[in-house]
DNA sequence: CTGAAAGCGCTTACAG
DNA sequence: CTGAAAGCGCTTACAG
């Protein structure tokens, strides 16, 4: 492997030449045919760390994602990865497996290998994240979560849990069962559950029962077939579109007919979710959009230029079969 | 952001102490405490670039993935991240889209960056990725695909299909399609329909017509139903767990019941075929295992221990409820 | 347009 | 155990 100097001296000329050439300062005609001969025959590559070492900055975005294998990760991670690219920045992802104490640790490591921005794929954020964050002298977006203190990318998420409250409304049901999970997520804990209430309560007459589960897919389907038994909902509003995919499984293994004996609604629009039997009613989030808005607030972070503190990503709330239409005058 | 040469005049001790306390050299307690104190006062952070620069290598391992949005790709990158934290690696990700182009960049940016060793999760190998990868000095393995030339990691797609179309004779169909993927990709193109293809010569009497697809779940939407229609098979296995899930979709669409009048089976286990209605008989990988041994060779020939080229990983055939069983003498 | 020199922040022999 | 000095590979004023 050989550096700038065995170039200059090859091409016998100085280092400080060879420097101008890769970064395009002024040099004749001449000595750059030279430069370019030699390079090509060395096949030279230059050492990013001598570059950053004296530039001071990467152009490298530091990604913190809870978890890989899940369809919001990966569709916000396209979304970065592909503007990030049109902005000649690379994406370095730091995996974390849903541990709150790695999520502060990547911050501490991204911050020493002095990554130009960070965005943060967040669940939960604690005293501990704002501190951080707020020492280190590297921009940071958090996306999915919002916090006053913090720059966000969020989804609509009250919005959406609004607008699919009012449609389980008009198709006629009445008797509801809300599985949430854990409040401590705002986004998907409070914010989902809030918008939903919201719109229950605009209406007379329909009762609705709050049960609360896991992001497990597994622990869904254990708590769906109790749910049925002792409540008896005519629909089940489920906070994802993982539970909703394990209340489907777990009503068919109790030989449910959906929609026909039991209407089932998630969050999210996994792709997944259109194959379904039947196709899943879902609201659905954009999350390469989301990942978009994000690369593009950081990169303007990292260049010094203003940004609203919080940015709404849109949803959209995708109607398939998995809801039947009730006649009210029925119940 | 301090640096070294600022804890050193803060402590009062020279620069190359510091170091030697940072990289467990020998000091007295008294100096190791003065240091103590002024790294925690300053918050000191090291700069990576300088120590690279010096070290002249990383402990980071380059991963180079064709899609971020892929169950297989999720799994793997989740084994190779555990393994490598063990092993005080980190893993820096870098997304090529399904562009082969975009592959060979990769490798040249991840050399430039000093990147210790590179796992390639591959779809593909062409004459252009041998040759750089001889260019470069730097370790590299393949996952997923396999070449004489190369470290490979690969699942074992020829006995899978094998074994798996052995188990659908035992269940009686003996008009089958075969639903495939391009031959460029060695792995899933042409082994598993090698391995498939073996189990249908040891019987006599088995109509099998090979049909071939894209990976998107879209393209079996469309290309199922008309393969139903002009061949009407029994069954039909899919090289991949998501080419079933299109084809499970496209059979309800079209008012059939699966399995009993038609029966699929898939390759990968994905988590969500666990889900469908019913359950999908799939050959399943293991992809996060394999992440782990990609992750365990790279780690070894980075410290120039010997492995051996070729490391075949497990699989199991999994089966559920989307095959029937024939009898045979209704044929 | 070109070159010599200083310096980025660290590590590592080499003396003491 | 500790310090002074050289050097990793690059960039960037500063002269010429």
């Amino acid at each position: 492997m050989n550096t700038i100097a065995d170039i200059a001296k090859i091409a016998g000329v100085a280092k400080s030449t060879v420097s101008r050439y890769l970064n395009g300062g002024s040099i004749s005609d001449k000595t750059k045919k030279k430069i370019e001969k030699v390079m090509e025959e060395t096949g030279y590559m230059p050492n990013t760390f001598a570059q950053s070492l004296k530039a001071k900055k990467t152009n490298i975005i530091g990604i913190i994602v809870p978890r890989l294998d899940s369809y919001a990760t990966a569709r916000t991670l396209i979304g970065i990865d592909e503007f990030l690219r049109e902005c000649n920045y690379q994406m370095f992802v730091s995996n974390t497996s849903l541990d709150l104490e790695r999520e502060i640790e990547s911050i501490l490591t991204l911050t020493k290998q002095k990554v130009a921005g960070i965005i943060l794929l967040a669940t939960e954020i604690t005293e501990r994240h704002i501190e951080i964050i707020k020492t280190i002298q590297i921009p940071v977006i958090v996306v999915g979560q919002e916090h006053q203190q913090l720059y966000s990318i969020v989804h609509n998420d009250y919005e959406a849990a609004y607008e699919l409250g009012k449609y389980v409304l008009e198709q006629g049901h009445r008797k509801i069962a809300y599985l949430g999970v854990s409040e401590k997520d705002i986004a998907v804990g409070v914010k989902r559950k809030e918008g939903f209430k919201k719109a229950m309560q605009e209406i007379k007459g329909c009762e609705v029962k709050y049960f609360e589960t896991s992001f497990k897919i597994a622990e869904a389907l254990i708590k769906v077939p109790s749910i049925i038994k002792e409540y008896q909902p005519s629909m089940i509003v489920c906070a994802t579109d993982n539970i909703a995919i394990g209340a489907l499984k777990a009503a068919y293994m109790n030989g449910l007919t959906i929609p026909k004996d039991l209407s089932i609604t998630g969050f999210g629009g996994y792709e997944v979710t259109e194959m379904m039997n039947p196709g899943l009613t879902t609201a659905k989030f954009f999350y390469q959009d989301a990942g978009r808005m994000a690369a593009n607030s950081i990169v303007k972070l990292v260049n010094g230029e203003k940004i609203s503190k919080k940015t709404l990503s849109k949803f959209k709330i995708i109607i398939r079969e998995s809801v039947d239409k009730l006649n009210i005058n029925q119940l």
